[in-house]
DNA sequence: GTCACCCTCTCTGTATACAGCTTGTGAATT
DNA sequence: AATTCACAAGCTGTATACAGAGAGGGTGAC
């Protein structure tokens, strides 16, 4: 599976791309954001080195970098695999992030400017059309960049940053909890609606609206506690 | 100055104690929150691992694991820092704090167990204590331990890792930003307040109190845009 | 056939070596 | 006296070597 990293990043290393721990935390983080990376997968160092490239020092870094942003778990002496957080976790992460991004919606609300309006406008235009066209995996992308955008755009850094985190670790329990047959998370109207608030709306209701956009997504997934499957597909997991 | 490390180290090994990144990171840590490592304060990578013994490696894992934390700052090919962030950015953790440790203590209102109350009673009386006789340092370390016993009790734990990285920023600003002259930011009966709405509150007043104190705590520091002082402090600081 | 043990292979933990960047110092020049 | 250039020292970035922990497989005894 990583093999299909290999083209890229070869790609990169000709485009005079610097490969360092910074590249390689991008491409991870990017991997799972897009559920290219399954939870429970195992990220050997000496593999990820001969894939990007570098020696196990440069990986190392990435690695510990991306545990400290719970992307993925380590246990002394163990291999590392991408997190794959319980069922608990995952709705304290879900409140945690109805938390963060209501308080971000209401900062932003009535304050966007036309550059930041017409970016979203272009972004949730895209995911609809995404979506029309069945492309799952673009409409994905355009769904998780409209958070990402609001994240990247928060007034306040700091909040935007914990934000950030907090997508991250949703994409990975959406991955890990969504339910069989459901073919994606996608609520239609969701995110113009949204918008419109943020545009037109005062900061509660922006702030209101985020959190019953986040509720409504975290209905979405099966959070009963089924023992078998996740352990399963966690700890026997790999890639196979 | 980390030569007064030396020692608390040497006693740590013939306990028996591991040395490793973790035990780095959290004495680098805890020198930070008693403000012992003032903002700005270099932590030379050859340096650190004479001190505690070990390998630039090990240093080097403990290191980015602080700069994950904001705790340190690191720019290529530079030395390592303590973090030493400016005015605004002060500003946006007390809001960020604000909106996590309100909800934490939201979610804890009515709920303590008879331990939970005793211990932080327990904490708040030693802080009344040594506040009485002026013992600054044991004054803030446990003011500290209230905070940090919160986040540690916080039913949401992905809230509380969040909460405890706060605690850790606000240490530093407040190490930069207190008035000269003001001797220390204590509240008096704050805690006290604070643990009776805890105990028989509502969320929503424990709440408020919460973002109160925090508040209260903020106006303790001196925020106005004074170019110099601070810089100077952070540039030329050092630990002279 | 089953269980226990041992061996091997894989992978991580740590130390170390070397290369390159950055900064500060000192001398030479204007 | 001020300025610039060059050299030297300090530190970081990266690779590599080696030791030790763990997991899996195979073999032997019961």
């Amino acid at each position: 599976m990583p093999t299909s990293w290999q083209d890229t990043v070869i790609d990169d290393i000709h485009a005079g791309k610097r490969i360092g721990d910074q590249y390689i935390v991008d491409m991870i983080r990017d991997a799972v954001l897009s559920q290219r990376l399954p939870p429970g997968t195992r990220l050997p160092e000496a593999t990820l080195g001969e894939i990007f490239g570098v020696s196990r020092s440069v990986v190392r870094k990435a690695l510990t970098r991306l545990v400290a942003d719970h992307v993925v778990v380590q246990q002394p002496n163990q291999v590392a695999r991408v997190a794959s957080p319980d069922i608990e976790e995952t709705k304290e992460i879900f409140a945690a992030r109805r938390l963060v991004e209501g308080e971000v919606a209401a900062l932003l609300a009535g304050k966007l400017s036309p550059a930041q309006h017409k970016e979203l406008q272009r972004i949730i235009a895209e995911e609809h059309d995404a979506h029309q066209q069945g492309d799952e995996a673009r409409r994905v992308k355009c769904s998780l960049a409209v958070h990402r955008y609001l994240a990247d755009q928060s007034p306040n850094r700091v909040l935007g940053g914990m934000l950030a985190d907090l997508i991250l670790r949703t994409s990975i329990v959406i991955a890990l909890y969504k339910r069989a047959g459901m073919e994606a998370c996608y609520l239609d109207h969701d995110h113009a609606d949204l918008l419109n608030l943020l545009e037109s709306g005062s900061p509660q209701q922006a702030c209101d609206r985020m959190r019953q956009h986040l509720s409504d997504l975290e209905a979405l997934l099966d959070l009963r506690p089924q023992e078998g499957r996740i352990d399963l597909a966690a700890i026997l997991g790999g890639v196979a």
